[in-house]
DNA sequence: CGTTAATGCAAGTACTTACACGCATGCCTC
DNA sequence: GAGGCATGCGTGTAAGTACTTGCATTAACG
């Protein structure tokens, strides 16, 4: 029927694109080979070969399993309350995505579109995604006065910090060890939205 | 003498160095090929091996050669002007090393430490060095009242801009394209100071 | 019970790739 | 002109890797 005691084709399929996207993050998809793919899987290579065809279609396998799109339309829809909250919104939705994705992202940074690479694309569109609903966002808010300068390059500017957050942990050493999520992007709101200049005080 | 018509040795192992950071800048270390860079280089794939010995010496001499320590005590100790030339002048030092090293720098990203990467960690190296010259003209200002925060981590965030300022270009469809580099890093230091709000204005 | 579908297993093919070796060649210096 | 040195060139080897194939096994389903 619908269940056997040993793992369904679904299942077995499901394991080895786990495995898949665990051995690509650790080696890329060049270094991954359809052996150790197999291994961690727990399922013979061939059986890798008769789901997939080729390791090629099991990489954009991967892609397309774990970087779907961000269904964000009603997200922004409620949007509308000030610049604070909608920026901690979005940022909160950023945040949760680049974390759970960020071994699959860096590599999906390291492909200038040499050769264009369909899994760094599809792994990068998510991304595209939010960059446009968060471009939307701040678009009303210069709209309405609240924010100055160009919607593009503020938004770019704003999942830049939140990038940088979720990477700088590996890159720096001890950096924002303390941060709680929540914690971290008010931070970044409030210097995107006021700075980090002491108030009533001037340099020089 | 010194000089011969045929390159000089000296001359055959720099034009392997050139050939094997442009090669590993596209395809990475694993992906590059001994016999591409040789072919890029314009020697003998036996050439190669003479002078390294290995691909691995190679791939190190690499990032030694092009990821060289900043030498920036010099200028770290001028930095006693008002917070905004201080951080456009690091901002320089920053986009123009970053500017120029970032096919490198992406592929030390892709390996979180997992297997101590030498490669990838000399060509971090500059990038932490860089970063604790930040932390410390921050904290500088810190102390004398003009900026409030955390400095390691206000150092980490103007970092990031600038960072992303580099990898936008490639991964955000027309993002700052008009940007050159001191109106961008004026933009960036303009945020960190000021924030983007608008001044008088206040939200909901 | 017999069929069928999904898998494990083992061996094999074709190709790539790091690296070694030997030899010929050309340039430089004595 | 002889000897040394760096290099080009071809060939070879051993390991790895994507992918195939034939066969045995096991479990579900009629």
């Amino acid at each position: 029927m619908l269940a056997s005691k040993t793992a369904s084709p679904e299942e077995t399929r499901e394991r080895v694109l786990f495995a898949a996207r665990e051995v690509i993050a650790r080696k890329g998809k060049r270094g991954a080979t359809t052996r150790e793919i197999a291994d961690v899987a727990g399922v013979n290579e061939a059986t890798l070969f008769r789901h997939f065809g080729s390791k090629g279609a099991l990489v954009l396998a991967v892609a397309e399993r774990f970087c779907g799109l961000v269904e964000l339309r009603d997200v922004v829809a409620q949007l509308r309350g000030p610049v604070d909250a909608d920026l901690m919104a979005l940022g909160r939705v950023m945040l949760e995505r680049m974390e759970s994705q960020k071994d699959i992202i860096r590599w999906s940074f390291v492909d200038p579109g040499y050769d264009k690479d369909l899994f760094a694309s599809t792994a990068w569109r998510p991304q595209l995604a939010l960059h446009g609903i968060v471009v939307e966002v701040i678009e009303r808010h210069v709209a309405d006065g609240t924010l100055r300068g160009d919607a593009r390059r503020l938004a770019t500017l704003f999942m830049g910090m939140v990038f940088t957050h979720v990477l700088a942990r590996d890159k720096f050493p001890d950096s924002d060890v303390h941060a709680e999520p929540d914690e971290a992007l008010g931070f970044y709101v409030d210097v995107f939205l006021n700075g980090v200049r002491s108030r009533g005080r001037t340099s020089s």
